[in-house]
DNA sequence: CATTTTGTTGCAAACGATTGCAAGATGCCG
DNA sequence: CGGCATCTTGCAATCGTTTGCAACAAAATG
């Protein structure tokens, strides 16, 4: 038919109307009839579905959500505030990022991504949930930005954040013990021999914050000694600022306490530079515990977070907020994951 | 004052007609102040500016993108065709994703996920393009649906894709030159005294087809035996999978060409299980260089693809498309990486 | 055959922002 | 002081889909 040859070379068959006029019937019509479950009569919608196939016609979801004021897309906002720097490239984050997409996926929903720096954007997390573009959020990581996550909860039920859970917090929250991950991670590195740690890590972020505590828990109760060396995540000054923090002369007993895997390997490679020895020289423990722990030479003693199993509770704890539920946080065992660095 | 102390509790203040009526105007001189540069006097947009702030007032982007034909919302879509089983979270996409979002990012976009599985829904491509939802899309490896992607460039010109360049293709592609990268893999192999060399991988997907082509093409040159192994990325059945391929007896010459890193680094567990020494007994070349490759143990000797530079370039020809320019795909050289396993 | 019930369909009003056009106000000129 | 240009603003249509309500036809009932 030369008619359906046209037809596929420009779709003429844009809107509803337009399908609705060549099947003779209105618009209202031919919506019930894709929707599918409304009472239109079975042979008409058979016809107007083939015609809908026939012709590539395909719904205006921006029409669709406005009107039905419901998107099936779920935001995921990944704040970098204590980094302006630091880049959704992050291994940690595109990990988590990619469990979720998997666990949304299956339940139907689209994924809008929103890389935020707070410092920029006061308004990011207000504006992205007044957008009308997402059902619910999904925020991964806090940030510095704790205080702002927790009064958006107060108005709006259907988000859950990842990230650091602290006593009579407001906002639903997956994560690990991590004050908990920082003490397994510092008696380890005690019941090595360790007289000094040093903590590797931005504890301006919630999280981190948290794994510092932990460490002084131990060294409080054991008299062992720990120093915070700031070190940002950006990949770009990464390097340069554990290697400024490493070149000092370390004393028998040092050990450090990375704050996630990814400073700990740049230690790693920093200390092999140096020939310095781990473990026999320096301990050090990570955290996080990603793929490349296992792989690194020698494998790196760290402490797991299950992000599978975390990005998975999020998403299940989003869905029964979006019906409602107000939910209670999940704070995640950690586990330590005894390898080689100490 | 308690009437702003209302409106933080309950933003009444929802549309442009309410923030209209506060204001005392209209909603279109609210929407003109709001834009900003359109032509309202100086006094009462500051003053309706003012006002959203303080209402906390934010535009719905739902009805704009339906007014305007436009969402400033890119589509990424994941087609998982040769495999239904793989997840996003596979190592490789979800950093060019990260890559992608950075980049997108900076351009003013939002990014629209989608991980889709042709063979559960025929339509995908169409259906993404046509929703309306995106002003143009990135596609994130052919997989298996070199055809499907063809027939939907002819008809849409903002789209490029990730993957291989065949001959006389018609959609933009960013990638790597996949049958060079198989070449100098193989070409390691040989030089290293390879005389029967396994290729892993699943050569139904067109990139992975062309790296195995490569291979042949040194194999025919130099008279080494060249023998496919299928093997699938989804990670729940890719250890067994190797395991099963690699659970033979290693004849001395024979080595391992890895389609990509993941594939690579299974292999080298396993052959250490078995005790088959690498690089002695059996040498192994990967692909991609991922940040894993370098921590391997022993490193793993592999072929790199750029990327980083791959997003950009992908963003960038993106953008120049928006634009209405018909660009031409980018083919990147791989670069051989020496490191021990081969 | 009149009346109710049931089953389908069309009509038109939403959803909320944008924008061409026209109208009103103001200032300027001769 | 009339006429005209210049600024501002309001009006109303529009984007494309969904859905409550009413209308109509056909079937079932008494």
């Amino acid at each position: 038919m030369s008619e359906q040859e046209i037809s596929k070379a420009r779709p003429a068959v844009r809107t509803l109307s337009d399908l609705a006029r060549i099947a003779g019937v209105s618009a209202g019509t031919v919506s019930r009839a894709l929707a599918g479950n409304s009472l239109v009569n079975a042979d008409t919608r058979e016809r107007i579905v083939a015609l809908a196939r026939d012709h590539g016609f395909r719904p205006n979801k921006m029409a669709s959500s406005l009107r039905r004021q419901k998107t099936d897309v779920i935001g995921i906002a990944i704040p970098l505030g204590h980094d302006s720097r630091q880049q959704i490239s992050d291994t940690f984050f595109i990990t988590l990022l990619g469990h979720l997409a998997d666990a949304l996926t299956e339940r139907g929903y689209d994924l809008m991504l929103r890389r935020v720096i707070p410092e920029r954007d006061e308004d990011w997390l207000d504006r992205f949930i007044g957008s009308g573009m997402i059902d619910g959020l999904l925020v991964i990581g806090q940030s510095d930005q704790f205080d702002r996550i927790e009064e958006a909860a107060d108005g709006y039920l259907p988000m859950v954040v990842w990230g650091n859970h602290a006593e009579g917090q407001r906002h639903c929250v997956v994560g690990t013990d991590n004050r908990l991950g920082g003490r397994l991670a510092t008696e380890r590195l005690v019941l090595g021999g360790a007289r000094h740690i040093f903590f590797l890590g931005d504890t301006s972020a919630v999280e981190f914050a948290a794994r510092y505590e932990g460490a002084r828990d131990v060294a409080e109760r054991t008299g062992v000694k720990v120093t915070p060396l700031s070190s940002h995540l950006s990949s770009d000054r990464l390097e340069a600022e554990v290697a400024a923090n490493l070149d000092r002369a370390f004393e028998p007993g040092d050990a450090i306490f990375a704050a996630t895997d990814t400073l700990a390997i740049a230690s790693l490679a920093r200390l092999k530079a140096l020939d310095i020895a781990v473990p026999e020289r320096v301990r050090i423990v990570g955290f996080d515990d990603l793929p490349l722990a296992a792989q690194t030479a020698p494998p790196l003693t760290t402490v797991r977070q299950d992000i599978r199993a975390g990005a998975f509770a999020m998403v299940d704890l989003l869905i029964r907020r979006l019906a409602g539920e107000n939910t209670e946080s999940i704070v995640m065992p950690p586990r330590l994951i005894e390898r080689i660095t100490a």
